[in-house]
DNA sequence: GCATATTATCGTATATTTGCGATATAGGAT
DNA sequence: ATCCTATATCGCAAATATACGATAATATGC
């Protein structure tokens, strides 16, 4: 496709498909809820969770640190992931905002 | 990757992520915001409104039909595209609940 | 220092998505 | 029938995502 052309939309637009595009694989919707579940918990639980293997594992939790999300915190050799509550709520808000858009009066029904 | 792990997941977690992934474009996001401002509208309207070739905003309005968000109603030689009420409901509805999971009690943090 | 455990990154293969032009298809108008 | 308009589909190229094994990086314990 030679160039992608999502710079060519607005920033809202492209905020809400990041959100989205970040939650739209399952692996991810897992940890999501597995960090939900538990609060936090180290790379290793996620593995031993999931049908991936460690640096598959390990990808996508950088999606999702990168979608902003989720969190690692370095406790020695291990990494501690939890929910970025705060993002978590605003992600949630803009998403939910956009789902819940109402129809404004049928301007021009064809 | 040879094969893809999908299917390894929950119906539940494939089905949040399907609904994700089809709002993981701005084009699509821009696409459904437009036909609930119009409430309807032909596929030029939308090839009108988007940066985007006839041909390209057709696969994009296909892959929403595919989630089942929008309909098609062919009207002569248009087609003239709404949301699908129902399902944009109902996946609303999946979404914000994944959205607004509780954390349990914390189970054993790190 | 060295070995171990945990996680991230690299390299690679394959799958999927994005995008467009060209073409096909279908309905309406003349 | 022919032309025009509107849409879908095909074929292709490039970008991105998925997945894994191998390797690197880091911290701990000895």
């Amino acid at each position: 496709m030679a160039i992608t052309k999502v710079s060519e939309f607005s920033a809202k637009e492209r905020k809400i498909a990041a959100l989205c595009k970040a939650l739209a694989h399952p692996a991810r919707i897992a940890i999501i809820s597995f960090l939900i579940k538990k609060r936090e918990c180290i790379c290793s639980d996620v593995v031993n969770e999931l049908p991936l293997s460690q640096s598959t594992v390990s990808q996508h939790l950088k999606e999702l640190k990168n979608a902003g999300l989720i969190v690692g915190d370095i406790d020695g050799p291990r990494v501690c992931y939890c929910i970025n509550q705060q993002k978590w709520n605003e992600a949630g808000a803009i998403i939910n905002q956009f789902l819940s858009q109402e129809a404004t009066q049928a301007e021009k029904p064809c």
